[in-house]
DNA sequence: CATTAGCCCTGAGAGC
DNA sequence: TGCTCTCAGGGCTAAT
């Protein structure tokens, strides 16, 4: 489920190890993940030196020097896993002991997912200085794409993408005017990458408590005073949850190893009849964190503060 | 045009 | 212990 917050901090650890450096080698394991593999993936992509990084949404865009970007979405249950090509096959499984490259970067902390470490690694690519990056994707949601990155937000996939939610663009006025007159509910609004761009169920549903808006509520119902609440509560959530290196949960892991930590901080999201963290409890007239489902899917508030 | 349901896929966890 | 069942959900396409 990686959301912004967690394609930020991949995209982060993936500059680490591949900004400024050549792609030597690339391969695919097979034909397609959720589409098929861009024509000549491999060939056209070695040799290229990666320029410079950047996230869309929940896309990471990687510039190469050879004119075109490769675009990575995660899916469901993406990984990148970065590691030396000399690593040992299971380095989880021998001494404790860290070991790190001349870069100073820390290799000790494989996942357990990472056992064993080939299945499910669709892509990956070789550096010249040795490090081997690994595309994981068991459930396949996850795709890789090429294109011209003169034409980057013309992709079929980036072109209707609502505002990035940490830029100056995402004003409470843009929220207002993309939810005038909508009659879904906020939780399938704000699920809609074309109204913001990057979130999804857990921060939908930590943000819209943090602005105490109810998931039910419908959207044409915002613009306003509640807005002006709502985009700062969005802001917020999604800063602290990249400070914390994101949420680790079931499938998630950052490219170097370490886990994310918002998941400790979660407000609503997978708390159901836990107290509600800003209510006074069942005294003050507080059930605690409901879950109810919204269009197929789990959302978690508090009825009580989010109206 | 706006909205919703179905679908893709595998692994984790629950229940028996 | 081991089987089966349910659930997780991003974002597309098809249907309403």
């Amino acid at each position: 489920m990686p959301e912004l917050p967690e394609v930020e901090t991949v995209m982060r650890g993936l500059r680490a190890v591949l900004e400024g450096r050549r792609i030597v080698a690339a391969e695919t394991t097979r034909p397609d993940m959720r589409w098929p593999f861009p024509e000549g993936l491999a060939r056209r992509i070695t040799g290229a030196t990666v320029t410079g990084f950047r996230r869309r949404g929940k896309y990471i865009l990687a510039r190469l020097d050879t004119a075109e970007s490769l675009l990575i979405h995660l899916g469901m249950s993406g990984r990148m896993v970065a590691r030396p090509e000399a690593a040992p096959a299971v380095p989880w499984m021998g001494p404790q002991g860290a070991y790190s490259d001349a870069r100073g970067h820390n290799w000790s902390r494989m996942h357990p997912h990472d056992n064993p470490p080939d299945t499910h690694e669709h892509f990956r690519l070789r550096t010249e200085d040795g490090t081997r990056i690994g595309f994981v994707d068991p459930r396949r949601f996850g795709c890789v794409d090429l294109m011209p990155t003169a034409a980057e937000d013309a992709h079929k996939l980036l072109a209707g993408l609502g505002p990035e939610p940490l830029e100056a663009g995402f004003t409470p006025a843009a929220l207002s005017a993309a939810l005038e007159g909508r009659l879904v509910p906020m939780k399938a609004a704000l699920l809609d990458q074309g109204v913001v761009a990057g979130l999804g169920n857990i921060y939908v549903a930590e943000a819209l408590f943090r602005a105490r808006i109810s998931p039910r509520r419908l959207a044409h119902t915002i613009p306003g005073a509640r807005a002006a609440r709502l985009v700062p509560a969005i802001r917020a959530v999604l800063e602290e949850a990249i400070g914390a290196g994101g949420s680790s949960l079931r499938d998630y892991v950052r490219a170097d190893g370490e886990l994310g930590r918002f998941q400790d901080r979660f407000a609503v999201y997978d708390r159901e009849g836990q107290p509600c963290p800003s209510c006074p409890g069942a005294a003050g007239g507080c059930a605690g964190v409901v879950r109810i489902v919204q269009s197929g899917r789990s959302t978690f508030y508090c009825p009580r503060l989010q109206r």
